[in-house]
DNA sequence: AATCAGTACAACCGCCGCCCG
DNA sequence: TCGGGCGGCGGTTGTACTGAT
């Protein structure tokens, strides 16, 4: 028997999101969680499917999410991961916290995977010139070695996330959005150039303030 | 000003592995 | 032990944007 589609596509809608789904989405996840992906759009009264819903939470919405360029600083880690770790792109974001795995892939698909091409050539450019005992074994060491070195960036798992964090950490932390947007932080976390986004939410729900789930 | 090519990124699709009954 | 449901992941696509001609 073949598998079910991921969702029924009676009735469901596709593509972009608009700013009000953005909102009745994550007005839901923030007063319920997200127990159950696949029942969550019914429950909130969106027309979408579960995986939709999650992605969108995941990819765009999460409010730890770091927005902006990547830096210099970010764009090597990611190379040297991806010399560790393949297009493992979910365990290359779990080190670079504030970044989503679609991210890093669309960074590295569009410019990322050319500069990694040319550094290689030119390491290969060197290493044909001092020849010799060279080895791919040393090469992985120092990349190991910098993987390493990033063991001790905070990982938010996804436990930070859980329904219980949600409702509990919420429930006393309201986001003061006076002053400017630009720039905020709570506890160590630094959430530079995304509060227009939740000031926009903010607005388009019509609310008096915005609990932020964190 | 119009057109085209390249780039950026949001979103979808389908497969896989884990968990639970 | 097995099969189905579900979430997670990586690959891919579609489209908006931007710069060059």
């Amino acid at each position: 028997m073949g598998r079910a589609p991921c969702c029924e596509k009676m009735g469901l809608k596709k593509g972009p999101w608009t700013p009000e789904e953005d909102r009745i989405l994550i007005v839901h996840i923030k007063k319920h969680g997200h127990p159950n992906w696949r029942a969550l759009p019914k429950q909130a009264g969106l027309l979408r499917c579960g995986k939709s819903c999650r992605l969108r939470w995941i990819n765009y919405l999460r409010p730890d999410i770091k927005r902006g360029n990547f830096s210099k600083e970010e764009e090597e880690t990611i190379i040297n991961l991806h010399d560790m770790l393949g297009n493992r792109w979910s365990a290359i974001a779990g080190r670079l916290p504030g970044r989503t795995d679609n991210e890093i892939k669309n960074v590295w698909h569009t410019h990322l995977k050319k500069k990694a091409a040319a550094v290689l050539k030119q390491n290969q450019k060197a290493n044909t010139n001092t020849n010799n005992n060279n080895n791919s074994d040393d090469h992985k060491q120092n990349s190991k070695q910098n993987v390493d070195s990033f063991e001790s960036f905070p990982v938010i798992d996804e436990s930070f996330w859980t329904d219980t964090s949600l409702s509990e950490n919420s429930s006393n932390l309201t986001s003061d959005f006076g002053g400017g947007l630009n720039e905020f932080a709570i506890g160590h976390h630094d959430y530079g150039g995304g509060m227009d986004f939740w000031y926009n939410i903010l607005v388009t729900s019509g609310a008096d303030s915005l609990t932020l789930p964190f």
